[in-house]
DNA sequence: ACTATATCCTGTATGC
DNA sequence: TGCATACAGGATATAG
């Protein structure tokens, strides 16, 4: 699922593919996308053709592009959102949602989202920041990012690591992959209790979220099913360095006990239970 | 202010 | 074969 890392793949693929060109013409081939504009679907195509795309930013998992105006178009891909740069005259993908065309009759951009989790919308003013992101926090990766001052905010909280590590409020871009792995790598129950963590152990596992992100990066970014990919429609290859999420019942790569995948949130975690073993958990 | 949970969405896998 | 259920999970609304 796009975390981070995929997103800024994705960024980079835009980069290349759209910076500078502008848009002609936008077809809303499902609304539902753009319940988050607005005007509404019809609004966000009359409102953004015309339109001249700068080079494209990131925070946390949300992208945007600049408009040359100071406007932006604001992306956020959910679970399964992708970005594709196709010829216009490729066939549209499977659960294509909606296409760009350009002035310069260059490959088109199309959004493509099978679980409609992901959203597109334009910010009025955005280009620098859209204030619909005011809220979140900035990523591991922002140089203006204050470690000293995240890790007391950590350690302010009473909720277990893995919440705080997912809250985008405190800090952004880490999803349910990389926290799990972090997690492994710093040996931490995700439910240890985030202000029962020390500083120096609270750094730990934001160095190891840093280090597993910058990997999978380095890699194009994790594929686990195939719903990710590049906006060349190839996947990354990061998932075959994962060694927590998706490996219940598989020997732990360190201490060799079976690994376990456990309820959480409406979702799963995944943890070694010897070397992340129930510590300072929660109401304990 | 903080915490925790339900909800959205669809395709694939699994069980009976 | 067909039907039902579980699962993937990011962000937000809402309740406590």
């Amino acid at each position: 699922m796009p975390e981070l890392p995929e997103v800024e793949v994705v960024r980079r693929g835009l980069e290349t593919a759209v910076s500078g060109r502008t848009i002609a013409a936008i077809r809303v081939l499902d609304s539902r996308v753009l319940q988050r504009h607005p005007g509404g679907a019809d609004d966000f195509a009359t409102a953004g053709a015309g339109r001249t795309i700068q080079a494209p930013r990131r925070r946390g998992k949300y992208l945007w592009l600049p408009f040359a105006d100071g406007d932006a178009l604001v992306a956020h891909l959910g679970m399964s959102g992708q970005f594709r740069v196709d010829d216009a005259g490729q066939p549209l993908p499977t659960h294509c949602r909606v296409v760009f065309e350009f002035a310069d009759g260059g490959p088109q951009l199309r959004y493509v989202d099978q679980r409609m989790f992901g959203r597109l919308w334009l910010s009025a003013d955005g280009a620098e920041g859209p204030v619909e992101l005011a809220h979140i926090a900035a990523d591991l990766f922002d140089p203006l990012l204050d470690r000293n001052a995240l890790v007391a905010t950590i350690r302010s909280r009473t909720s277990g690591i893995k919440r705080v590590l997912l809250n985008q409020e405190i800090v952004s871009g880490i999803g349910n992959i990389y926290a799990d792995e972090a997690l492994w790598a710093a040996k931490l129950h995700y439910e240890t209790a985030a202000h029962r963590l020390s500083p120096s152990r609270v750094h730990q596992v934001l160095d190891a979220a840093t280090t597993v992100m910058t990997a999978a990066l380095a890699e194009g970014g994790t594929s686990f099913d195939a719903l990710y990919v590049n906006v060349n429609g190839s996947s990354g290859y990061f998932g075959r360095s994962l060694t927590v999420y998706g490996r219940a019942d598989l020997p732990c790569l360190r201490c060799g006990r079976p690994l376990v995948r456990e309820p959480f949130m409406n979702r799963s975690s995944y943890r070694c239970p010897r070397c992340q073993p129930p510590s300072g958990v929660v109401g304990r």
